[in-house]
This record gives structure tokens, C-alpha cells and sequence, in this order.
DNA sequence: GTTAGTTTGAAACGAATGTTTTAAACGTTC
DNA sequence: GAACGTTTAAAACATTCGTTTCAAACTAAC
């Protein structure tokens, strides 16, 4: 049987933005793709940007339920705060490989998402994210403070800063992140290959100390 | 007296491209702020493409022969590695910052156009950047390499994203890079300081153990 | 079986974009 | 100062995009 006209579109979409991003994907190519009409995504989401929010929840609500239970449950826990980093981090990542299901298209997708989170384009996804999923987002946030002490608030916010744009540029990178899981030359390198290095070096620059500021020139 | 009509293309070009990304910025909006005729950039650089690229070429140029020459010199230094990393970033943001002139919207430029280095989408600019610039790239990759022992060769290309993401998405950052520039309340804190901490964190992350790679779940 | 509501299909609309064209203005050289 | 190449000006062109329209097809309830 075939999918539903809503299914479809949602699965070319993902497909599409995270291969060619927001603004670079024409509904054209989405309903094509899809095999539906053009009219089908105005007339079920509304409009693009509808689609491109429902395209985020479908990715966003089961990833920030599973993140949401991990950091309550790792706050109960008494670890130390390097521990503590890699948990929360790898709480996130092994949320988003799940629902990616070990396609990396779909981390991509995952990071274009976080990114919009941060950028000002999009600003429609930018307010959406922020409204939708806030709870969760400050969690995440409190969670990482906790455990970066000796940081003013400056300084973490930089820190922080830094960090996810590690984790964003690096599951951005659709062309090595895809060329990676096809080669040959890797066997066992995969997704779950590749995060966990990327936590090993998020929570090392994480804990990289506070440098004194000093004249640079 | 007026500015020649390619330089002021130029200079509206570079803040609009660094303001709003090549893509969603059209050339209609660069000539009305240039004060310029809309056929001007056509006629002087063929086509956007060009643009962007001249746009491009006007930054880099400078950049890489500053850099390269600091790599040079750095090479018959005898440090540590640790310090090494710390002088190869320090080049690159050094170089970055003094072209930007103390302009939080040039160094976003900067992150842009590093960005497209590495993003299959304005694979024109890719393939410009490596083209043009090849030999400093090459020079920069081979010193941090070098200073990276200990890691082999998927283990470094992957980290050296890492890296790269962390600078790039810090310095994309445009509204929150603006903003602590204007803000009152961090009188002291300018861009120096961020690239400052910046590097602090780059070497942290660059000098993190490799992990052994275990099952994730 | 008819009817009311929902979904799909094909075409067109209006706006925005990069590019091209044509002519006028400018500047330099002989 | 006349002639010629260069630069600018204004308009139009061709294409693409998101969106809308309206009729046809489908679905489900009575």
C-alpha cells in the first residue's frame, strides 16, 4: 500500500533539506521526489515554513523526550563532573543516532536543525525551536553549567558556544560524514564510531582551562 | 572624490554576503546600498559567482600570505607541541582579526567563507578556495599534523573538522558576536578577547586523548 | 445512491532573482 | 576636438520560486 500523502512529503523533505539545506530546496523538487502534487504541501502544512517545522517536531519530540529522561535521571546520579559531561553529551548523541536510525543524512539533518536554533536565518525555526522545546533546551543548559564550574557566566557562555558549534559543523559535514560510512578502507568505522569521538573531544574542550586574558598583540 | 564603483561593490558586498550569507543576499540589495547601478556587477565581475569570488580573494589574499609567512617561521622554531598548536591558531585568528579590521561582520565573513571551504553547497567557492590557496592550506594541515602525533590518519581528519567547526561556528556567530562587542556591561571584552578564548579551546580539544573505540550502546 | 467534506491534480499568478540588452555618458588619446 | 574604448544607466528578459485557484476525484456517512 502506498504512504500517505503527509508521510511522503515529510520523508523527500528530510531527505532533501538535509542534503541541500532550507533555502536551496524548491517544493518542486520535494513533491517530485515524493511523487506527489505541488499543492499537496500548502494545502497540508500550509506553507513551507509549516513544512519545515513539522519536518523538526517529527525529529525533535522523540529526541527531546528520550534527552529529557536521560538528564533527569543523570541528575539523581552522584558522578563526577568529567562523567557527568560525557553523559550529558552522550545522552544527546545517542538520542539523535537513534532516531537517525544510522542514516546520516539524518544526523545532518539533526545538526542543520541545532544550527537554526543559533542562526538568525530561519528565524521562524529559531522561535519555534526555542517556544517548543524551551523545558528541554534549559535542562541541557543547567546540566552543562553544573558541571563547567569556575567559569563566569561570560565565560561559559563562549565555552558554550564553542561546543555546540563543534558538534553542529562536524555532523554538518554531510559529504565526509556519508563518504565515511560508504568507504571500504573502514570497516567498523560508522556513525557511533564518530560521535564517540566527538564527545571525547567536546568534553575535552569542555574542561580546557580558562585562559587569563592578556594583550593578544 | 567617490570610490571607484568595483570597491564600493566590494565593500557592500562583503557586509551584506557576511551579514546575510551569499545565497540569501541578491544583488539588487548590494547595488542599492553601494549606490551603484544593478548591471555594475555583472559588467565588472561577470556574474555573482565572481563577486563572491573577488569578495573572497580580497580577504584571503592577504590572510594567507600573513599566515604562511608565520608558518614558515614557525617551523624552525623549536617548541613543544602543545605551544606549536598554541602559534598555529594564533596565526590563523591573528591574521583573521587584523583583516577584519576590529569589524565583528568581517570576521563572520571569515567563518563564512572558511564554511565554504568545506560545504558542498556553493561548490563554486569550494572549489575557488582550494584552487587558489592550496599550498597554505596544505602548509597549515601539515603543521597541526605534525603536532598532533599520536593519532593516525582518520582519527586526525576527523578531528582537524572538529577543530575547524568549532572555529568557524564561534566566529559565524554574528549576533552574538556583535552584541558583546556593543554591550556595556563587558567593557573590556572585545573581539581579541573571544579569539583569545577561542584558541584556548581549540588546543584543549586538539590536544584530547584519543578514545579507544568501544560499543556506544 | 446521494451528498457533503476532504484530498488531489493541473494550471496559473505574482513576486523576486540573475542576467542581458541597448543607449547614453564619460574619459582618454591622438 | 573628434574618435574610440570604457563605464554607467534604465529597462526588459527569462527563470524560478512559493502560493493560490478551481475543478475533478475520492471517501465516508446517511
Amino acid at each position: 500500500m502506498k504512504k500517505a500523502t503527509v508521510e511522503r512529503i515529510l520523508d523527500a523533505a528530510e531527505v532533501e533539506f538535509g542534503a541541500h539545506g532550507f533555502v536551496e530546496t524548491s517544493l518542486r523538487t520535494i513533491t517530485g521526489k515524493a511523487g506527489v502534487n505541488l499543492a499537496a504541501v500548502n494545502y497540508h502544512f500550509g506553507s513551507k515554513k509549516g513544512l519545515i517545522q513539522a519536518v523538526t517536531d517529527r525529529f525533535f519530540e522523540p529526541l527531546t523526550v528520550g534527552l529529557q529522561a536521560h538528564l533527569q535521571e543523570l541528575a539523581k546520579a552522584e558522578i563526577s563532573h568529567h562523567d557527568a559531561l560525557v553523559q550529558i553529551y552522550r545522552g544527546l548523541l545517542l538520542e539523535a543516532l537513534r532516531i537517525a536510525q544510522g542514516n546520516p543524512a539524518r544526523l545532518v539533518l539533526f545538526a542543520r536543525l541545532v544550527n537554526s536554533a543559533y542562526n538568525q536565518s530561519q528565524g521562524h525555526l529559531r522561535k519555534h525551536l526555542t517556544h517548543q522545546y524551551a523545558p528541554v533546551f534549559m535542562l541541557f543548559i543547567q546540566a552543562m553549567r553544573e558541571h563547567m564550574p569556575s567559569m563566569d557566566h561570560e565565560q561559559f557562555f563562549w565555552r558554550f558556544h564553542q561546543l555546540m558549534g563543534m558538534m553542529v559543523f562536524t555532523l554538518s559535514n554531510s559529504e565526509a560524514l556519508t563518504a565515511i560510512c560508504a568507504a571500504e578502507y573502514a570497516q567498523q568505522r560508522g556513525l557511533p564510531e564518530i560521535v564517540q569521538q566527538l564527545i571525547a573531544t567536546l568534553v575535552a574542550a569542555a574542561e580546557a582551562p580558562v585562559v587569563a586574558i592578556e594583550k593578544l598583540a
